[in-house]
DNA sequence: TATTGTTATACTCTATAACTATA
DNA sequence: TATAGTTATAGAGTATAACAATA
């Protein structure tokens, strides 16, 4: 790697490391783990079955299985059987969810405070950047 | 929050995802867990005391404690009592612990692999951007 | 028989509170 | 008395293997 790859290694070491720590917090404001937050947030599009989140999480079915028990024990989740394949649950967030969900965002101000240092020319470029990064046209 | 911000929060939550994820298979490869892979990484630069670990990990001196005894319970790092004040201990990386860190790295593609679709002066440019998003002239 | 999800279990991560050793 | 670190303990995250219900 030249210089600059390894200057911009350690950068995106040091963000990535800040934005996690950032989101506990936001999370734990909430009263909830990050790993609950960040399911939740994955239920924003709407409902998904837990095989689903399993694949989306990145984890396996038998944690997605304790996650959502722990998040419907409080009222935050509800899961309801499939009528068209009763194997199937179907996990969708309820208005409570939707409150503490709100919370984590409000609390997360990681990406309004740090975008925020960047004019709407250098977001556009930075836009641009990332999407290159991340493997599509942006 | 700007249409351009709203694209770039969730351009830096999909980076930060996958870099996560990354890292987590990376440290695998190694044998470690990914607090386990980073704990190391952290005593590249040389030895740290248990107190520094845990202020540069962000977490509890308890948790730093069990983190290096599973470790060094592996030969990976060493823990010595500071002879100028023997409460404390100072911990560095074993030959071992070396091998194993570099296998980390070497597992780890992502930073490579993702800087790599950027032009030389692409990445200057990013690195630019990083710098003022991480609040610093870089 | 194959698939979806759960249960049982075990290990790691993490924090809090109480403790030991040293200063 | 204050500080560095450990121990005991408990809750949460995670995976593997065995299981139940449904298809």
């Amino acid at each position: 790697m030249t210089e600059v790859a390894d200057t911009l290694a350690r950068q995106v070491w040091d963000l990535v490391f800040a934005y996690d720590a950032a989101y506990d917090r936001a999370a734990q404001v909430a009263g909830l783990s990050a790993a609950q937050a960040c399911l939740l947030e994955h239920l924003s599009g709407g409902s998904r079955s837990m095989g689903e989140l399993a694949v989306e999480l990145l984890c396996d079915a038998s944690n997605v299985t304790q996650l959502v028990t722990r998040l419907e024990a409080r009222g935050l989740v509800a899961r309801v059987p499939d009528p068209d394949d009763r194997r199937i649950k179907r996990v969708s967030v309820t208005p409570a969810g939707h409150d503490v969900q709100r919370a984590v965002r409000r609390a997360f101000e990681f990406p309004s405070e740090r975008i925020g240092l960047l004019t709407d020319q250098e977001q556009r470029q930075l836009s641009g950047l990332l999407g290159k990064v991340l493997g599509r046209a942006s």
